[in-house]
DNA sequence: ATAAAGTTAGTTAACACTAACTAACATATT
DNA sequence: AATATGTTAGTTAGTGTTAACTAACTTTAT
């Protein structure tokens, strides 16, 4: 995971692409125009397109994975980090599009089957650490015991991703931050003990 | 939205394809071969492909509302017909994974603005069927009054996307139906007053 | 006899990717 | 210091494949 500059680059031309029209918007073609040489030049940098999605998911998961690390060893009630989590979640989604246009497309063509299987393992890890999280403030006493840690997560990243997922269909025109915190003022409610 | 036997076949044979595999999975060629003829066949029965995914979506969505709208009107509380729907949609889901594939998807890009009006307009009503719910649910002083119910819904349909994408994620193997069930038994105990 | 439903044989456009080559620069050898 | 060798990052021109779709003709059913 070590990016030339010039990787970098062609990732961030990569995630402007497809924030603005979509994961569709990423054809060899208009990356090489974006970077304002020709097509074959791309592959000095990458061996092929399916690398250089791979390589703006991994880069994005490593900034999202040592933010929410910080948050979940600070010293906070579990409630507190939950609600920084979301914050920065919805902070870091507001700020890369692209990252919604790729989470929510999934299907698309034949490298489906590499993107799906990374997407698919970040939103494991992430479920894992917000069941954590969970089971801790219900140690704490923070949180309502009579709930199924793992449903609640189930129903919490649920409420994130519609969240999202409504502002998309939007087109981005709704202020997502505030969004996330009346869904936060939603969540603690029913949780909170 | 009257559909003749032929058109209704390749309806049919649509959602199988992307069933299988993904809306990816649907182009002509596939199609064609799916029904025993030859491409140009197609364009017998549909303008063109845009066409046939359009019926596809409506064809499913007048299927779902009625289901819905019996449920609605029907003599029960609130929170039973919460749970009604909720099993009205796995169950449905469960039998057609080819909707779940069109949901989750972001198409390729002629008939993505076409789809994804569809898909949003769909969702839109639904989720204003929800809070119609959830506020005849207050009213009833079956459901807690002190949370909106616009984010409540948010949080609902997230709960119920998330638990089809795990199950779409873990490659339809889970049982969803369960799945469902064990979602309305924390859904019920956060909500209920 | 006519209209509906099919066929064959194409078109056009987009796609990812490759072959062959080169200018400019970096390093090693004498 | 001058030459030889190698590397980086680009070029032009072109490949093969797949996609949706069409024109023109044929068969089938009423």
């Amino acid at each position: 995971m070590n990016f030339t500059e010039r990787q970098i680059e062609i990732i961030d031309a990569s995630k402007d692409l497809i924030g603005r029209k979509g994961i569709q918007n990423l054809t060899i073609k208009n990356l090489a125009e974006k970077m304002s040489f020709s097509e074959p030049a791309l592959y000095r940098h990458f061996k092929d397109k399916t690398e250089i999605l791979k390589s703006l998911l991994l880069f994005h998961r490593e900034i999202i994975k040592s933010g929410i690390f910080k948050i979940l060893n600070s010293n906070q009630s579990s409630l507190e980090k939950f609600q920084k989590i979301l914050k920065f979640k919805f902070d870091h989604i507001k700020k890369n599009p692209a990252i919604v246009m790729i989470i929510f497309s999934e299907t698309s063509f034949q490298y489906s089957s590499v993107l799906s299987s990374i997407v698919s393992k970040i939103m494991k890890q992430r479920s894992k650490k917000i069941i954590e999280l969970l089971k801790e403030g219900q140690k704490n006493n923070e949180i309502r015991n009579d709930i199924d840690p793992e449903q609640l997560a189930t129903i919490i990243m649920g409420g994130i991703r519609k969240t999202i997922l409504n502002w998309k269909l939007e087109g981005f025109k709704s202020d997502l931050n505030l969004e996330g915190e009346k869904l936060w003022i939603t969540i603690e409610k029913l949780i909170k003990k």
